[in-house]
DNA sequence: TCGCCCTCCTC
DNA sequence: CCATGTGAGGGCGA
């Protein structure tokens, strides 16, 4: 049987300030992501226990979050993407010494495969991990949390049973008493809608999940979802721990400072993004076969239109005029103001491997 | 296969 | 009366 850990940076963002700045740690921290909407446009990234006794929440609007701690001493911190990266990087290097195999699912997460550094014991798999989470505050001040499981599905929800700094262990035989006793959207994938729908068939727990009728499941889910939430539900997923894959499609978004539904008004922004995704394309060797754009309205709908290329590119001309080509249809379809606009590349190929394509071409003539 | 939409994922 | 940014993946109609 295998041991798999799941390991995720507690509140991430805000114990990197806090590890930045110590003397905050008592108040409320909350990371910002700033729309450049006024003064406080933008929503919440994350933010410190502190502030979530306080009823602060990722996603939530600043404004909102201000309101909730007004009159208590609290720190706005814009969020500062770069830095968080490198101690991420610095973390994950730590972390790759206690496993077999490794997966860094993004910044604050990552899947260990230790079944051979503890030789398949789940006694020793929580010592070895007792040890990684003290060599990572030796070195870097921050806590995790740590799920280790026989599955990564089940590793992860044993992530998130102690948070913050918690290491739960779920062997097999805790599986009925310590998840199936879980409401169904602890499993990842499970968010509201599929935790609504899964209420009206009288589903609310794992257990219930794991023992729901799969041709139900299959009715009313396809046949791909309800086969992962039943062996989900169970444990029984049969995910390896292996390097994430490249990204298949890489993506800019900007807030509009006003909504609006002018071109004129869009063009700039939407040059910006085009000209980031020609350099992230670049920067990754990677040429793009579809050009796709979204807006997002005004109340936060999204219509979105996309066109495949003859040539697969990562030039900026081309990028923005096939996007600029775009946006006419998407202004026409829309009854509502722009709120948010997006490029994004996608069935992307590698250079190199064009390259070598190209060398066999013009060798054979 | 393409194009569009929906759902979810965190921080 | 306010709601960021990035990416994966599935369903479905044409």
């Amino acid at each position: 049987m295998k041991v798999i850990a799941c390991v995720d940076l507690d509140y991430f963002y805000a114990q990197c300030e806090e590890v930045l700045n110590p003397s905050i740690k008592d108040k409320p921290v909350i990371v910002c992501m700033l729309s450049g909407r006024g003064e406080e446009g933008g929503a919440v990234a994350t933010c410190n226990y502190v502030a979530r006794k306080y009823g602060v929440k990722s996603g939530m609007a600043i404004a909102r979050a201000k309101k909730l701690l007004k009159g208590v001493e609290a720190y706005f911190i814009p969020a500062k993407l770069e830095l968080y990266d490198e101690i991420s990087r610095r973390v994950m290097e730590i972390m790759k010494k206690y496993a077999d195999s490794f997966e860094e699912v993004s910044v604050d997460e990552a899947f260990l495969d230790i079944t051979k550094l503890c030789g398949g014991d789940f006694e020793l798999g929580k010592e070895l991990m007792k040890k990684m989470k003290e060599e990572i505050f030796e070195k870097e001040r921050l806590t995790c949390s740590v799920g280790i499981s026989f599955s990564k599905v089940i590793a992860k929800i044993a992530s998130g049973l102690n948070k913050p700094n918690g290491l739960v262990v779920v062997k097999p035989e805790d599986l009925e008493k310590v998840i199936w006793v879980l409401p169904v959207d602890e499993i990842p994938g499970i968010g509201p809608k599929t935790k609504e729908v899964l209420n009206t068939l009288g589903i609310y727990t794992i257990g219930d999940l794991a023992k729901a009728n799969i041709l139900t499941l299959i009715r009313v889910f396809g046949k791909k979802v309800a086969t992962y939430l039943k062996l989900a539900a169970n444990g029984e997923d049969k995910e390896e721990v292996k390097p994430a894959e490249k990204a298949k499609q890489y993506s800019r978004m900007v807030t509009l400072k006003e909504n609006t539904l002018s071109v004129k008004e869009i063009l700039p922004y939407l040059e910006m993004l085009c000209k980031e995704l020609s350099e992230d394309l670049k920067l990754n060797n990677k040429l793009a076969k579809g050009i796709g754009l979204a807006a997002i309205l005004e109340d936060l709908s999204v219509i979105s239109k996309s066109k495949t290329l003859d040539q697969p590119t990562n030039d900026f001309n081309k990028i923005f005029s096939t996007a600029k080509a775009l946006l006419p249809d998407l202004i026409t379809r829309s009854r509502k103001l722009f709120r948010r606009i997006s490029v994004r590349a996608y069935n992307l190929v590698d250079i190199s491997s064009l390259e070598s394509l190209e060398r066999f071409a013009n060798q054979s003539r």
